[in-house]
Order: C-alpha cells, then structure tokens, then sequence
DNA sequence: CTGTTAGCGCTTTCAA
DNA sequence: TTGAAAGCGCTAACAG
C-alpha cells in the first residue's frame, strides 16, 4: 500500500530506484513505454502504483518545447448560460485531446481580462480562448504580450486585431429577427442591447439599422438603449421606454440579460394595464437574440433567434488545436448561422 | 520596444544581463524587491518591461515548498446554472488570494472525475474543490491519491470520507418543502430527483419521507422515481407518473434538471385536459429545490426551495483557503439554509 | 534497449 | 545588500 499523506512526494527517482532502473527508463515508460523492454516497463508500472508516484507536470513543462497542456480561457461570466455553454464546448474538444482548461472571468472588465491573460501566459498556457471584454486597446492580445502562444477569439472580435475569430453571424440574426418585426407592420421597434464597446452588440445593432434601411425606414435613436448589462438594468430601459411620449410597439432584445429584463418589464406592464396587453394581437412583440431554457412557455410572444453557444465553443477548441499542431496559415474568421424561431 | 512573436522566451537571465545585475537579485525583485536597493530595482523594473519578461510560473513552482497557486475545481456540468454559480462563487473568493481555477466537468461520471482529481494532482494544485459524482469508492480523494493537497466537498458529501464539505441543508429544505404539500392535503406527493448515488439526492429524498412520516402518512414507492439526469428524462418520468391508476395529486421535484422537465409535462398534459389543469385550484402544485431565472413566470404554480450556490461556492472557497493558510483543524461540516419561496 | 550527462527557469542556501 | 553555487523533477541528446 501507498504511504498516503506521508513526507516528502514521490519523485521519479523513487520509482528507479524500487524498480531497480535508472530514471531514465522510468522517464520513458511514462512517456509511453515505447523503446523500453516490457519486463522493465512491467518492473516500473508496478513500483508506479505501489508509490503512487504522479509525474510532476509542471517540472516536465519547463523543458524547451515541451507543452504544458494547459489551455486560458477568459470568459466573461460564466453564471450566464451563454458562456457556460461556450466554456463546455471548448472542454469537450480540448479535453479529448488531454488539455486541461485554466478558467477566470473577466467580468467584463478589460483590466480583470489584461491579468488573466498575464498570468495564464505566465503559467505557459500552450493556447488562450477569449471573449475579449472590449473592442479597443487590445495589446494584451497582441504579439507582444503572448508571445507565439496562439490566440482565439470567441463569441467577438477586437478591431485591429488579426487573430482566428469564431463568432456568431449577429448582422444576419439581428437582420433576419428586425425584418420578422417589420414585415408584421411595426415601424416604431426598441433594441436593447449591451455594452455598447462591445462588437456584438455593435455587430447586432448594425443588423436591426440594415433591416430598417432595407425596408426604407429610418431608425428612431430614442428607441435605441445599449449598455445594459444586468436584467435589471434592462427592465428598467424597457420601463422608460414604455414612458415615452411614442412608444415602441416592438422590441429587439440584444442579449439574453437584455431579454429577462424585457420579459419582466413587459410583463409588469401588461399586468398594470398601462399597455394594451401582453397577449393577443395588440401584445407588443419581441424578438430577442439567444435562446433560453423554458423560453417556449414565457408569459410573453418571443420569437428567438437562436444560435449554438456551445458549437461556437467547439469550434474555437478546434481553431485553437489546429494552431497547436503547426498550422501557420493566415487568421480565420468563422460565423455561426443562427436561425429565426418563432 | 518589445521584439513580439520573436525567437525564445525571455528568462531572468536575459533580464539579468539587460539590467546589469546577477539573476538572483532579478528573482528578489519579481518576488517583491524586498532587500534590494531602489536604484536596482529601478533597473530591473525597466528591464522587465523593455523585454516583455514573465516570470514562468512552472518553473517557480517546481521548487520545494512553492506553491503553484493553482486549485483544481471539478464540477459536474457547468451548463447547469447551479455549477456555474458554484464556479463563480469559489472564483470570487480565491481570485482574491491570486489562485487560478483549473476547471474540469465531469458529467456526472465517476471515471472522468478520477482522471480530472489524477491530473490536477499531477499539476501540483495547491487545493482541490470537488462536487463528488457520487457517493462510493471515492478512493481518488482519500489520502493515498492526493496527499497533502486539501480537499473540499461542495454540494454533496463522500459517504466513508472525512474531509472539509459544504452543503445545502437539504434534509431542512426537503422536509419543508414537502410539508408544505401535505398542509395543503396533498396526499399523493410524486418525487422526482437525480442518480440515486448522489447525496444531495438521498438527503432530499430523505427529507421528502420524513415530512410524510412526521404527518403520520406513508411514502408510496410508485410515486418515487429517480435517475433522471436530464429534462426530457424527468418529462418523461413526469409523463408515466400521470398515467398511473392512481396519479399523483402534487409534485417535488429534486432539482433544477427535474424541474424543466416537470414543468413541461405538465403543461403538455394541461394543454391537452389530461389532467384537471395547471392553472387554478385543481391544479397540481410543484415544489422544487433549486430556483432559477424568471421561475415566478412560468405557467405552472411553483414554490420554490431557494438557497444560494454562490455562496456555497464562497464557502467552498474560504475552508480551502483556511487550509492552505495551515489550519490543521479536524474536517469541518457547513450545511447552507434553504428558504421556502410561494 | 538502456544509462549518463547536462540543463530547462527558477530560488534556497550560504558566503561575501 | 548582493552574488555564486546547487538543485527542484524532469527529459533531449548522446553514448554504449
């Protein structure tokens, strides 16, 4: 039986010396046991077990050109379903083949997002998956802060830099989901969106203008409210816009923060009577980005565009590993298809 | 300027010459500069800019008595909202203290989760916080496996394991819960809950029958139905526990997972008459652990068995840190409170 | 197939 | 306050 809690750790150098061998084949049937005589791989694996010896990972990474297997990825917060979804797409494929992920949250705070990035790339990540908080200053991300450690951006992309890219098509989804509000007469229709710094709310904005010009409508920046991060922010946006003198009689909803709040605001509303109601044809339609568990039996008419958070994750690991093994070709730039569903 | 993706990384040494002093007085100044004369430092400090160097962390920490600053979470499955709290919440606490989460799901299998708890333990995590897949042979966190490294429960226990464990009290919420339902004269109470190994789904099924035996009432098997990991299992359970000759008359539901599927059988069955309603005085009512985003708006009466996983996750969090600070203390018991929520 | 030597990047002595 | 030497646990490169 093993020592358990005991002294020092078991070392390599233990397990030659119960197996009888020099470190280095012990070092080599741990690599795999090829090029090893299977007695002495036999001798070896045995001493392993009755050590309980555990190669030291981090003493094996420090040897130039060896990997850490360690992947960063920097989210912006997981208890939202959207990244979590991400976060497990990327597990799924890198942890196939043995990465293991090194997770933190930015928060969305570029500041919060530059540490990360430092320390992971202290750590020698051997790759980094991000979901750049902001557009703008991004040297953090940039080659003379990672170094040759590749990079992937999820879910946005950061202006100037040419990095592989896996993004939703927000313009299209955002188009497709403005044109369904129009097409049913609606001429005065709110968007709600995010942090305005950020290029999916940028990107998705873009698609509810294109929608309203393809139509030969012009857009009322009254209805336009960005930088709402949290449901209740949001709800509050909707409140006011409820409020205004011409109230919208549709709602494009950027996010599926925005979306609670929308549901919740409308919904407060329609209770109260202040607006004609919440259901049948005078409801206000909305049209929201993001699908969510259970959103098929909201109080309110949605219709969703949706997407697959965790595909984009996937994709991005595999974005990522194609770079780990050698791929030197120039920057790719994926997008996701969404789809309308009403 | 930096010279970017350029040939090899940077060391102390490189640092070292550039800044006209031996290595050594490079690592005191990376460590805090402590002992060092300003005017070094200075030098160092610039150094260290003009060369972009990072301290490689892998290579600090092979080095006897260094810590890694690393902690291994492994969780089940952070789409569930409630790991993903629980991630956020140990983050919350630990990123403080500069720890970085190594983050492995598991998926409810014990097998990965062994392998996860192995190669944390090979990357020489400073502390392990796990949500133990189930109960039994959990030899992969006992003493033998990741010896001195402290280990701490969330959310579920490890039957014949004495190590430091937070829990929601969900014998307390249960059996509320439940008596809620009896109060109202239900006396044909389905329960719904997770694999039948896990604790947190023994204890709530524990609560369920007490609540029943403190009334005087017996607990009918047929109405017990567990294993469900996923909604469509749960709606399906939910469906064939309608159909029984003699159908429950009100439901708990044991966690979130259970919950949407719960919810979705019995608004199919509403819509179709089956069953007398889900709205009103014969419908059924729901009690569920776990709350979840815009619940008070679904279209089925639900009562809520709330607490917070957040904060589990905090608490997670700080008994790691307690232990890493030396506290040599026998292993301590948290159970979270729950709150009944109509 | 196996072992020896050297050294990865860093920090703990210990001596100056 | 500073530096030189030694070595953490492991593996590439080279013998044998």
């Amino acid at each position: 039986m093993t020592k358990g809690a005991s002294a020092r750790v078991v070392t390599l150098y233990d397990v030659a010396t119960r197996a009888g061998v020099s470190p280095m084949t012990v070092s080599r049937v741990m690599a795999g046991g090829k090029n090893v005589r299977q007695e002495k791989v036999d001798r070896v694996l045995a001493a392993v077990t009755e050590l309980g010896y555990r190669r030291n990972e981090n003493a094996r990474s420090i040897r130039p050109g060896q990997r850490t297997g360690l992947v960063g990825v920097v989210i912006t917060n997981v208890a939202n379903p959207y990244y979590a979804e991400l976060q497990l797409g990327v597990e799924e494929v890198l942890g196939t083949e043995r990465f293991r992920l090194l997770v933190g949250n930015s928060n969305e705070d570029l500041g919060k997002e530059q540490q990360l990035v430092a320390d992971f790339i202290g750590r020698k990540v051997d790759g980094l998956i991000v979901v750049p908080a902001t557009d703008a200053s991004a040297g953090h991300l940039g080659p003379d802060a990672v170094g040759a450690t590749p990079v992937v951006l999820a879910s946005r992309s950061v202006g100037d830099l040419d990095l592989d890219t896996v993004l939703i098509d927000d313009v299209t989804g955002a188009r497709d989901g403005t044109r369904h509000l129009i097409e049913q007469g609606h001429r005065r229709i709110a968007y709600l969106g995010s942090v305005a710094s950020a290029s999916t709310n940028r990107r998705r904005l873009d698609g509810y203008t294109r929608a309203h010009h393809d139509a030969g409508l012009d857009v009322d920046p009254a209805l336009i409210r960005t930088g709402q991060q949290r449901p209740d922010q949001a709800r509050q946006a909707m409140h006011e816009l409820l409020q205004l003198p011409s109230p919208p009689t549709a709602v494009f909803s950027g996010n599926n923060r925005n979306t609670v709040g929308v549901i919740r605001a409308l919904h407060e509303a329609g209770a109260d009577a202040k607006i004609p109601s919440t259901q049948g044809k005078d409801a206000i339609p909305v049209v929201c980005f993001d699908n969510f568990e259970l959103s098929d039996l909201m109080p309110i008419p949605l219709t969703i565009i949706q997407h697959d958070p965790r595909d984009l994750g996937r994709h991005a690991g595999r974005l990522l590993l194609d770079r780990l093994q050698g791929d030197t070709a120039p920057a790719r730039r994926l997008q996701l298809p969404t789809r309308l569903l009403t």
